[in-house]
DNA sequence: TTTTTTGTTGATTGACGAGTCAATAAACTT
DNA sequence: AAGTTTATTGACTCGTCAATCAACAAAAAA
């Protein structure tokens, strides 16, 4: 019974199901069928509107980052003074959303996919730099020339924080991990008082 | 020409030729008939000297682990004072021997891998332990309460660091990361004294 | 109403790859 | 010398999976 205007509806939805899959599994090795299943419909369809495993893989990606790109968005717009402009960022970066096990195993599943394919390589690019100069709007004004240090080590941090989360046990905790993002920009810039 | 007494340097090409493979792969993507082919030898004899694919990949997840703990090891026995103690760990962490890009890239893989096969996530949870407990003692005689929490954002900074190098595109820069670790360290015992 | 476009799937193809096996041979043991 | 253990591989099995295809159905356009 085919209603028309399914496109973007099966397009969603397999990009859904894709994160979850590859988060809940801990690994690209899915197989379109899972993928398709879980988002209920054949394989067949999946490839009809992707093409390829790939086109899924990387629309998937490209979901995950737009999700969290509008949430620092939507945290930065209310937030006028530097301070507040880092803590949105960190509350976005680690928000319930972003900072869930099965979406945060999908990133580190798609940092492995960058290594190998140029188009998600690419994207990820396109993350860091962006997210290289909102922390570097918001520290300017309050840590001058030692910015760029502090931004690239509260950037790696927040990986390293990810990365953790991806292979922690227990309950994910968003909490602390903007609590230990925050320590270190605090430490950081008291610092600058000598 | 079978000389007797092959199973060490058989098993010891096939670990080292894993890494390789992985790292420059970018993937765990690999065929053990790439891996025992980059060894010298046929993949049938792979599978009789290991058993499975993931066999011979957890004996490559081990090498480099062990080969991480000796350096740090190594760098301990020569520095008996906190900083210095400290000091060692992130140069070690970050020495030619461990910071190369295919290590790195199989480091990225072993964590993927931490996600699915139990043996691997137990592995990487002595690592943790190791690294977290040698911080510790390291930091505590001259961060006291704070040592925990210190400890745990160097650990993660260091995983970053990691990431950030697995994904990087330049050379390879370990200097620059023990800088940035190092930094990090520095900023938070100065910070003790409020 | 015929035609075209859009949605949908079961069945099939074709490739690839892990693991097994039978066979061969050198080296040690008795 | 006969027997056993260790080393080694080419060929094969068996499963899996991405991608394609043929076919059918409903909506929209003509």
């Amino acid at each position: 019974m085919p209603k028309v205007g399914m496109e973007p509806i099966r397009k969603a939805a397999l990009v859904k199901a894709t994160i979850v899959e590859i988060g809940q599994k801990g690994s690209l090795d899915v197989t379109v069928a899972q993928i398709a299943r879980r988002a209920g419909m054949s394989s067949a369809l999946a490839h009809h509107y992707f093409g390829s495993k790939e086109e899924i893989f990387l629309a998937a990606m490209r979901h995950v980052m737009a999700i969290y790109a509008a949430e620092v968005r939507g945290g930065l717009a209310l937030a006028p003074e530097p301070k507040a402009r880092l803590r949105a960022i960190l509350v976005a970066s680690f928000s319930p959303t972003n900072f869930r096990r099965d979406v945060v195993g999908a990133w580190l599943n798609f940092w492995v996919l960058a290594q190998t394919v140029p188009e998600a390589k690419r994207l990820l690019g396109v993350y860091y730099r962006r997210l290289n100069s909102n922390l570097l709007f918001a520290l300017r004004p309050i840590s001058g020339a030692r910015a760029g240090q502090i931004a690239a080590g509260l950037s790696a941090l927040i990986d390293g924080l990810y990365l953790r989360e991806a292979l922690a046990t227990g309950a994910s905790n968003g909490a602390a991990a903007v609590k230990m993002a925050q320590d270190y920009v605090n430490v950081q810039l008291r610092d600058l008082g000598r």
